[in-house]
DNA sequence: GCCTATGATATATAAAAACATATCGCGTTG
DNA sequence: CAACGCGATATGTTTTTATATATCATAGGC
């Protein structure tokens, strides 16, 4: 039974054109054939754990297995770094302090 | 080329020791037989992102793409959830103040 | 000693990823 | 209109994973 692999997908996709970059850039990049991008990116395929890697270094991303209940506090970290970098020098300041709060 | 994938079977390996689970006890619990377990757990194989999912699943773990300069601050998190589970009611409170510090 | 459980290894088979290569329809540009 | 780049799709081939099943050496308990 498939666990929820659509996440993985859409992040690469996401990534990708947060950098700007197109498909054929990124099989330049990682060594993956565009042809199989488009099939990763649509969920289309049951990759192989060395092409996600590939595909993450190409994109700067690491790929970590965290415990379950670490999951919300994680991604706040990364929504704040992703915020930061979104609004480079005009957003507020990344605050710490509020990591434990969590948000909705 | 392959990119570090050693990391993620190290991760698995520990996470299903630390349930204090058997090979053949986590093949029941994903669906993933105890012989590609033990093959997987040794990094001899390029498993597929499902059976990744299967196993991360059964060991309650989250498979993450994060962006490469959050791994850091993801560290930290992960690795006070795992002290704060380890001295459950005996060792120091999780400090979130410290979290920036970095430790060596 | 016997029994049980463990992780590692072996064998054979089926299914699918990975790859190279090409091409398509679409949108944009000049 | 022609040219270009994009993502999606197709074809054929090779390699590898995943699986079932069995067995091994080792360790522990009785």
């Amino acid at each position: 039974m498939p666990y929820e692999t659509e996440h993985i997908a859409s992040r690469l996709k996401e990534a990708r054109q947060d950098k700007g970059l197109s498909q054929r850039e990124l099989a330049a990049r990682s060594g993956v054939p565009q042809s199989h991008i488009s099939k990763i990116e649509a969920n289309a395929v049951d990759l192989r754990l060395s092409s996600l890697a590939a595909l993450a270094h190409a994109l700067d991303l690491e790929l970590l297995l965290i415990p379950r209940k670490a999951a919300p506090a994680v991604h706040s970290i990364v929504r704040g770094l992703t915020a930061q970098a979104a609004g480079k020098g005009s957003g507020p300041a990344y605050n710490l302090d509020d990591e434990e709060d969590g948000d909705g």
